[in-house]
DNA sequence: AATTCGGGGTC
DNA sequence: GACCCAGAATT
């Protein structure tokens, strides 16, 4: 008897927190005295005024893993050279990549791409407007799919993204690390149970604006929070030891040479592969710093990928940058061509200096792009 | 369950 | 520097 309750209390931290939360609250006044705030607080944003379930996904899948205040101008550039999804099924990859250009997460771009593809061929130009439908489509998982099934067509689907992992986490006061699956599943079955049956979209984007606002993760503004009431970790005074996250990854820190070399009015560029970082978009010559004298080691490299006999000068330009779990200390040469042409199907090629800017690049392509007259 | 995939904001 | 951001797909 004994050994049975002890068993049952433990298996509370695991589905039955989020019962036990529910128990003690009403989950009609909390959701009113969310909307109530969120009517107040709520910010304009360009994707918030329509419903057009295009322009919601677009905005979802700028969205992921990237601050409101940076998608802003990218949305509005987007809409304006696409503005619904037959323009964007229908439009070339190379410039889809090119609005997406500094937004990082290229994949996103070619998947919303194919995906556009995918809703003007199966879909037969209707849009997917169930979570079921729109998890068949690239690039959309289960935030997503709520996100526009319930935005843009108000089903009652549930969230759970950085804002919402952040306030569940506080209101229940859940002290394991959620980014294990096991925290996960506690969390979804929290926002299951708490979106509403009608108003899903305007609720689900309240939470949010309230995770964003006010329950933020340096310095959460309890006293301002609508909610407060019904907070298990404020009770505790634990608000700021919530969420607890276990590392992401570490830093390694590397060491990369670029070459801008030049013929005539001419510069090599290359084409990153699928299987690379920054596949589909352009990049100059790069590799791993050489040991030794990079000058003369770097020739070497270029002349054995390239076919070309080239002179390379001394270094031109250095960036910092961090891309995933690099630090990378980029430097840079230029050069020119002595004479010899490119391998076939090598993934270089010759580009004219003004087409340069209609090209997709990297944030740092487009960096040594724009400093690009300091090397000639 | 881990890793990959960017880049900028912020303290 | 270190962590976060309206995550998804792949290994």
């Amino acid at each position: 008897m004994k050994k049975s309750r002890k068993i049952a209390i433990s298996t509370v931290n695991d589905e039955q927190i989020v019962e036990a939360w529910f128990d003690q609250n009403s989950k009609q006044s909390f959701r009113q005295s969310l909307l109530k705030w969120f009517r107040v607080h709520r910010r304009e944003m360009p994707w918030r005024e329509s419903r057009d379930p295009y322009r919601v996904w677009v905005s979802e899948i700028m969205l992921q893993q990237t601050q409101v205040a940076t998608v802003i101008d990218y949305f509005r550039r987007f809409i304006r050279q696409f503005p619904t999804v037959q323009r964007l099924a229908t439009a070339d990859e190379q410039s889809v990549l090119r609005q997406w250009e500094g937004l990082g997460y290229y994949r996103r771009a070619r998947q919303l791409h194919a995906a556009a593809k995918m809703i003007v061929a199966e879909f037969e130009g209707t849009f997917p407007a169930t979570v079921d439908e729109l998890l068949r489509l690239p690039g959309v998982g289960r935030y997503t799919a709520g996100a526009i099934a319930s935005i843009a067509f108000d089903e009652s689907a549930p969230i759970l993204e950085g804002n919402t992992v952040r306030l569940f986490a506080r209101l229940m006061g859940l002290t394991e690390d959620v980014r294990v699956s096991k925290t996960q599943k506690i969390l979804w079955r929290f926002s299951e149970r708490l979106v509403p049956a009608k108003g899903a979209g305007e609720f689900n984007q309240a939470l949010m604006e309230l995770g964003s606002l006010v329950c933020r993760d340096r310095d959460p503004n309890c006293r301002a929070c609508p909610v407060a009431r019904s907070c298990v970790a404020l009770s505790l005074g634990t608000q700021r030891e919530i969420p607890v996250a276990s590392p992401k990854f570490e830093y390694e820190s590397i060491r990369e040479a670029a070459v801008v070399l030049r013929r005539g009015k001419n510069v090599l560029m290359r084409l990153c592969q699928p299987s690379e970082r920054w596949a589909g978009l352009w990049d100059f010559p790069r590799y791993p710093f050489p040991h030794g004298d990079p000058v003369s080691n770097l020739t070497r490299l270029i002349k054995k990928d390239s076919g070309l006999d080239l002179e390379l000068d001394e270094e031109r330009l250095s960036l910092r940058h961090a891309v995933t779990r690099f630090r990378i200390e980029l430097k840079c040469y230029g050069g020119r061509v002595r004479s010899g042409r490119l391998k076939r199907n090598s993934a270089f090629q010759w580009v004219s200096l003004h087409d340069i800017d209609e090209l997709p690049l990297s944030a740092t392509g487009r960096k040594i792009a724009r400093s690009i007259s300091a090397f000639f």
